[in-house]
DNA sequence: TAACAATTATTGTAGAGGCAACCACTTGCG
DNA sequence: CGCAAGTGGTTGCCTCTACAATAATTGTTA
């Protein structure tokens, strides 16, 4: 129970320092998944709800989130062709150059303020540990995520 | 980074289920902790001030947490008699009632959703690779943390 | 084909939490 | 003592996000 302390304690407190790392960029980091998520794609888009998926983000949050990236132009709306209710997530080719810059500092910070502190064990076994869990929650839940 | 990332997305669901765990007890996660502070004090009470540096939250954010475990008779506030700008939130019987009820449910679905699923190896591994990173945030900020 | 159910996105509303401003009090220094 | 600086807490305003309701579209079935 002290080691799931431990993981509640930094949780806590990552997020406000990765913030930090992207804010230069203007991104935050809600942000910078959306740009991260879309740029996996072979075509660089996705339809709001697979996002949504992805993010564990709800509809309606989604929906606000892409208002701001729509805004400043690094993200598009597009309709689907094949289904008319959908909506298409775009990334531009700003967002993109966005994310190209964003996203040294991004993984410095992670290494900084995480992966370098810990052994090459140490990272392996929170990997496969983190990688359990997760798919336990996966199932649990009926939210398939990105199967990716 | 592949660890990483499956530690973001196991991250992000976790609080969620977690959320229902104690949601039958009318606690969100945010209240618990408060209750869980309080209760490892000796006379279950705090400085508003060191209480919002363990949870990381900020002042108002404390205040406003405070005001609904107060309006449903889990928390009392008491101004200090040796500092009066100090006031200090205190748990009441109906709050250590509640968090015993509630705790029980609480650490089962942390060990079911997280312990349960991990080796004794992986959660030692897990544990010391948590607290260095997070004494290395508690050093990289100045935020000493509750030194207990 | 028409009616009904399911899916997808958006909007109204509400709650949580942060920042800045503010007040109350304490501490330090002349 | 008297004033400035620092600390502790609350409030106004803002953003972010979830839930519920709504609209549009698709799939299903009589």
């Amino acid at each position: 129970m002290a080691a799931w302390r431990n993981y509640v304690d930094t949780v806590n407190q990552l997020p406000q320092v990765l913030e930090s790392d992207v804010a230069p960029f203007g991104l935050t980091m809600g942000d910078y998944e959306v740009l991260v998520r879309l740029s996996e794609q072979q075509d660089r888009r996705l339809r709001m709800c697979d996002l949504a998926g992805q993010l564990r983000l709800s509809p309606s949050g989604l929906t606000r989130r892409l208002d701001g990236l729509v805004k400043a132009g690094l993200v598009g709306r597009q309709p689907s062709d094949e289904d008319r209710r959908v909506m298409l997530a775009v990334l531009t080719d700003a967002g993109y150059d966005c994310l190209v810059e964003a996203a040294p500092a991004h993984v410095e910070g992670v290494r900084r303020h995480f992966l370098d502190l810990l052994t090459r064990d140490e990272i392996t076994a929170l990997s496969s540990a983190f990688a359990k869990v997760r798919d336990a929650l996966a199932e649990h839940q009926d939210a398939p995520r990105d199967p990716g």
